[in-house]
RNA sequence: GGGGGUGUAGCUCAGUCGGUUAGAGCGCUGGCCUGUCACGCCAGAGGCCGCGGGUUCGAGUCCCGUCACUCCCGCCA
């Protein structure tokens, strides 16, 4: 007989009952009558209840066992009897008669239930992960990112993808986010960065002749978090293909989303073809990049609407400039003043002026607003946006350019808010046609948008005779219930077009000679046209989990702070360890107290034994 | 760097208008219990009310500061 187990603790049924079997496994829950003790025996399969009588000298043992002790079992299968069989389990009608106990390892009182489904701080969670990863919905959710790893693997393969791993110490490169560095013992004063994508490593491979690579890429970059955001270090499918257009992209990559998406969950997943929005219509319509197509408002421009008409600071807006505009966020049945002073309300606490409404009643328009334009108008935008009686429309007023991301809130916050949002389902699209370059209002400069690699649209030509904030690039985010799911382009793989494209953004050659050294050397020796993209695999985990925080879906994240609670990163070190790599700290006293100050650990042993390790 | 929220027993939380000895559930300790499965019953221990200062006859409660966690803004080609 194995030394610990025979079956696993979700495994026997009526099938094994007169077997005698071991189980080992952590005690989830006790019942104690005295002359009779039960135990739940838990593992990563399952319960199974343990009976243990008071004729075993290891009775007395056993009933002080505290919860989440290990233990190993040994007895005999037993059928319950009808009226002590137990439905919601699937070991339920069986249960083991222990004839021998030996326990593992004892547990401490819990800083947190194991056997509970209840919500715990995340501090306390992180500080004590490896409790909190017992929980029947983290094991779910972390088994749940293994499947979709391990799908995702098999569907890359399957279309001839090449998984090919890529530096993690590399260089720092000048565009994007702030890097991790990591100092160079060999090199002093020299720095490694850690990817933040391996961006042009993949390039690289595709000019090397791999044809379409992928790897589920660890990428870090130094923001800091958010919900959706893990800070420091996250993991992408990042893939990229030889000799394709933009077509040839969303084509591999839509069945393995789709297909992903169909596989791990039961919800209505958006049919391919994904529909595609361009960039601008994406801003007009929506107000955001990301739209969450699940909810269902449109804005539209109702400029013509105001333009000279008597509610005087709108048709002033608009006199003022030809780029202003007024946009319209329809409220199907939010017609109520109620409804529209409260969104007038919530404007405010968002630092606006408020928020003007229409809002539609036996036949006509109501609220101060529609008094002020007369009845024509009002019907006009009525007649526009396509509202009845019971219905609202909010306006928003100026710059487009500086309201679109309010406008955008309002749309969310109007469907919330109604109730409009639908459920229980995956609603995807492409976002497409991507502004090659943006106007960098800090350094009042133009810049690039997204990714410097990417291709302009119309090439050469665009970037020799266009206003460079006219052309657009071949660039694409693909984006699931307003989460941006990845980003990714069609590549500059020629050096002339390149060189342009980066004196625009204000770098000369030199600057790409020496930053971008080896790609720059490899476009000069046959480098095939080439595009990809990168989706954000704990998002998609996420998506699929249907929780809203990435936390859930990381075995061992770090908190907001970027401290990981259980091995204390980051953490102090030696001047031995500074003085071989060079460094000198320069902090200020506030600094030092807080540097000295070791982050808290789980066990106040732990701080004691880093720093003998340290020492 | 900035704004919001939170901080009370090991854990989750309640605590009224500033007023006597700060409560509940779970967990923990002791006792009882042979069919429970969130077992039940009885008893008990456990509190720097995050920390520092202030107002007050009196502060968990009000004010100022500070720290921690969290959500958001900035940041995220």
């Amino acid at each position: 007989m194995h030394r610990y187990r025979t079956h696993r603790c979700g495994e026997l049924t009526k099938s094994h009952v007169a077997s005698t079997a071991r189980l080992s496994g952590w005690v989830h829950r006790k019942r104690d009558h005295g002359q009779l003790l039960f135990i739940d025996l838990r593992d990563h399969t399952g319960l199974t209840q343990i009976v243990l009588q008071p004729e075993q000298p290891f009775f007395a043992e056993a009933e002080a066992l505290k919860l989440e002790s290990v233990v190993t079992v040994t007895g005999k299968v037993v059928a319950r009897t009808a009226e002590t069989i137990n439905p919601d389990l699937p070991t339920g009608e069986i249960e083991l008669v222990a004839g021998a106990l030996e326990i593992d390892s004892v547990a401490d009182t819990l800083p947190l239930q194991v056997n509970a489904e209840r919500d715990y701080p995340e501090e306390t969670r992180l500080t004590y992960r490896f409790l909190d990863l017992r929980r029947e919905k983290m094991q779910r959710q972390i088994r749940l990112r293994s499947a979709i790893t391990s799908s995702i693997r098999r569907r890359m393969t399957d279309l001839g993808f090449t998984e090919i791993q890529t530096p993690i110490l590399t260089a720092s490169s000048p565009e994007g986010a702030r890097d991790f560095l990591v100092p160079s013992r060999l090199h002093p004063g020299r720095f490694y960065a850690l990817p933040q994508a391996p961006q042009q490593y993949k390039q690289l491979l595709m000019m090397s002749g791999f044809d379409r690579y992928f790897q589920i890429a660890p990428c870090f970059r130094d923001e800091d978090a958010r919900a959706d955001r893990s800070p420091g270090e996250f993991y992408q499918l990042d893939l990229e293909m030889a000799f394709a257009t933009q077509e040839d992209v969303f084509a591999a990559v839509e069945p393995v989303m789709h297909g992903i998406f169909e596989e791990f969950s039961d919800w209505a997943v958006t049919p391919m073809p994904f529909p595609h929005i361009a960039y601008k219509d994406a801003i007009r319509r929506f107000g955001t990049d990301k739209p969450d197509l699940r909810n269902p408002i449109e804005m539209q421009d109702v400029s013509e609407a105001f333009r000279d008409s008597g509610f005087k600071i709108f048709a002033g807006i608009l006199a003022k400039n030809p780029k202003h505009a007024v946009w319209a966020i329809p409220a199907p049945k939010g017609g109520s003043r109620a409804f529209c002073d409260r969104m007038n309300a919530w404007a405010q606490g968002e630092g606006q002026p408020g928020l003007g409404y229409i809002f539609f009643k036996d036949g006509e328009g109501s609220g101060p607003l529609a008094k002020n334009i007369g009845p024509e108008r009002t019907a006009m935008i009525r007649e526009q946006l396509g509202l009845e009686d019971g219905d609202a429309v909010f306006f928003v007023a100026g710059d487009p350019a500086s309201f679109y991301k309010f406008a955008g809130s309002a749309r969310d916050k109007v469907g919330h808010d109604l109730d409009l949002v639908e459920k229980d389902v995956y609603r995807f699209c492409w976002i497409v046609d991507f502004p090659m370059f943006e106007w960098d209002e800090e350094a009042k400069a133009v810049g690039f948008s997204h990714n410097p690699f990417s291709m302009p649209q119309g090439g050469m030509e665009a970037l020799e005779t266009k206003d460079p904030l006219e052309i657009l690039a071949y660039q694409y985010d693909i984006v699931c219930n307003g989460v941006e799911l990845s980003s990714g382009a069609i590549r500059n793989h020629r050096p002339d077009i390149m060189e342009k494209a980066f004196a625009i953004a204000g770098y000369d050659k030199q600057i790409l000679e020496e930053r971008f050294g080896g790609m720059w050397r490899a476009l000069h020796y046959g480098a095939p046209p080439h595009g990809g993209i990168a989706p954000g695999l704990d998002r998609i985990v996420m998506l699929l989990a249907k929780t809203e925080n990435l936390r859930e879906v990381i075995a061992f994240p770090m908190n907001q702070q970027a401290q990981e609670l259980l091995l204390g990163a980051p953490a102090p070190v030696t001047e031995k360890q500074l003085n071989e790599l060079h460094l000198q700290l320069s902090l200020t006293a506030r600094e030092k107290l807080k540097a000295e100050a070791a982050p808290r650990t789980a066990e106040p042993a732990a701080d004691e034994l880093r720093a003998n390790l340290l020492s």
